[in-house]
DNA sequence: ATTGACTTGTAGCCATGGCTACATATTATG
DNA sequence: CATAATATGTAGCCATGGCTACAAGTCAAT
């Protein structure tokens, strides 16, 4: 049995944990999604991004203003969105994460396609000795 | 780059997913939980619940009434709160699957307490190839 | 049987992340 | 340059998952 009984749930923490994670996925993946139009696209609006991620413009429109609430991008009306450093730091954060995952889900033996679908939900999720345990494995098979 | 510019945009298909995985999420860690106390101490009240989850009671309460609408318990006023069939078969299932992930992270060199946390987030976003993948791995580590 | 402690339930608030419908701005084209 | 197409913005709705404050039920102990 993994959870003991005591008396004080420490057990919570857990759950407490995994409900703040939850706040912090929409703005990685906003911003990892625009970092990633400018890369491929030269710049981003909000129309594309709302296309990437698979929601009407009007949500990526609101999201995006609470990004800017957030310092991590910058927009004026009717013009592209841009990331700030802020942005473009937690951006460059993301897809590497989002890359050690789908790469170590695939040395796993995953295929690819449920690699790329699992890594997403996947990777918001993992600590840093997740992660590095997850790139130690890798390094490993590639030798 | 892992994406490629698809006109139409297939990678939307991913966040969609990750966005319905998480609609589960709470009600498996529901479920899961209810069980576990009934296991743990005989029955499960909604007070004992929300201290297990981190969360006040109200909202324990208000979770477990959607629970109900959606087949997975019942409940009668100022009574414990009862799995049905349904209930119980998805609890057997994120126990077993959560344990899985656990085991796996802990194979993986992930320090014990680190594990029991990213299990709890990771666990939901994890598709029967992965799971398959984790099995595997630990079978091969035990031999 | 009354009091007091604890549990459960209800009212009503907030933020987030979806949406449609409609209005306005920008851009492209005949 | 006028109009049509597209992009962006605004209004306002819904469900979910948090919360506090307060009301009402349950139960045990004097």
């Amino acid at each position: 049995m993994a959870t003991k009984n005591k008396t004080l749930d420490q057990e919570a923490d857990v759950f407490r944990k995994t409900r703040q994670d939850h706040s912090s996925e929409i703005a990685e993946d906003y911003v990892e999604a625009i970092a990633q139009l400018h890369a491929e696209e030269g710049s981003c609006r909000v129309t594309r991004l709302a296309k990437r991620l698979g929601v009407s413009h009007v949500t990526a429109n609101r999201t995006v203003t609470r990004l800017v609430a957030r310092g991590l991008v910058t927009t004026s009306p009717y013009q592209p969105i841009e990331l700030t450093e802020l942005g473009k730091t937690l951006a460059e954060t993301a897809r590497v994460r989002h890359e050690i995952v789908f790469q170590f889900l695939v040395a796993l033996g995953v295929p690819e396609s449920t690699a790329n679908a699992d890594s997403e939900g996947i990777e918001h999720h993992c600590s840093t000795p997740t992660l590095d345990a997850m790139k130690h494995f890798c390094m490993k098979r590639k030798k």
